[in-house]
DNA sequence: CTCCTCATGTCAACTATGTTGACTTGAGGT
DNA sequence: ACCTCAAGTCAACATAGTTGACATGAGGAG
């Protein structure tokens, strides 16, 4: 047993720095997998993966969205889109009714059972913050929100 | 013109927060691609990607690491890690050769061409920290440092 | 010398996630 | 009736990964 870790890949710190930033490079890599290790795990078991949480993220943070726009803020085409909301509209994870005015449009909204998914998966991903946050304090985590959003600008 | 913006889905903070850390959730993974923006156009232009990057990234920190070692770091299959390695070392970005005793294995190392495009590549992602870093000063540095390490460390 | 091990290499089949392009459907407005 | 627009669907493709099976080639053990 035990041939390679199941985090392969994940030894952190066994490369040598050429850079003086290369440390925090590493650092954001190994952070965006620490955070989401956790929930793709839960995901798995669920039957469903990044791609469906991120559909549940934003429609459990916009209701009624149409389609349309879910496709803009997700930034991917609405065939890639396709099938994953197809799978969480027959898991009823999801519902799409017409609007009442603007019937040309869908709008979407979480079932029970749909933001039950959204909120244990972010959860997993929350809590892994959380952590972060309180064993740096106050001052650490707001450090780190300004570096976050000034990267999260480069757009 | 301008169907849709080409950093389409990085509309930062266009959803209501659920919970108080649904932000920082959202700057991890807009942090993440922000990050990557450039370095992946870059690379893209080089007719190469991320996976591409990440071999020359290790093998640059990592003279005459052997193929297992590298599978281990990337925690990828060989099988998987056999189509960018061969693009690598066709395009001459790469050198092997068998070790002097060990030679059972084949060692790897970056041409001045490899490392030369692992450099830019890399610089990318970094300018992009530094200016950061230098946005938030040397205590929000050390804040970030540590809610990161803190968050890795979730393994 | 033969046999076993071990690192590497390769082939095939599969899954998942994305892309473009082309086309259909169905509702609304003119 | 006609046009527009949101949505849905189909096909072909690219990329990045997986498992399984098998080949090759060097070293070590007998």
């Amino acid at each position: 047993m035990a041939k390679t870790s199941q985090t392969a890949g994940l030894h952190r710190a066994s490369l040598a720095k050429l850079h003086e930033l290369d440390a925090a490079l590493e650092l954001m890599y190994y952070g965006w997998r620490g955070m989401t290790l956790e929930a793709d795990g839960y995901l798995a078991k669920q039957g469903l993966s990044r791609p469906h949480h991120r559909i549940l993220y934003v429609v459990a943070r916009r209701p009624d969205i149409a389609i349309g726009a879910l496709i803009e803020i997700l930034g991917i085409s609405k065939q890639a889109l396709n099938r994953p909301l197809n799978l969480l509209l027959e898991r009823k994870l999801l519902t799409s009714k017409r609007s009442p005015e603007q019937h040309r449009s869908k709008l979407l909204r979480l079932t029970e059972a749909g933001r039950r998914i959204e909120q244990r998966a972010s959860d997993h991903e929350r809590k892994v913050l959380r952590a972060a946050f309180d064993r740096v304090g106050a001052t650490g985590a707001a450090g780190w929100v300004g570096v976050m959003e000034a990267i999260a600008d480069n757009n």
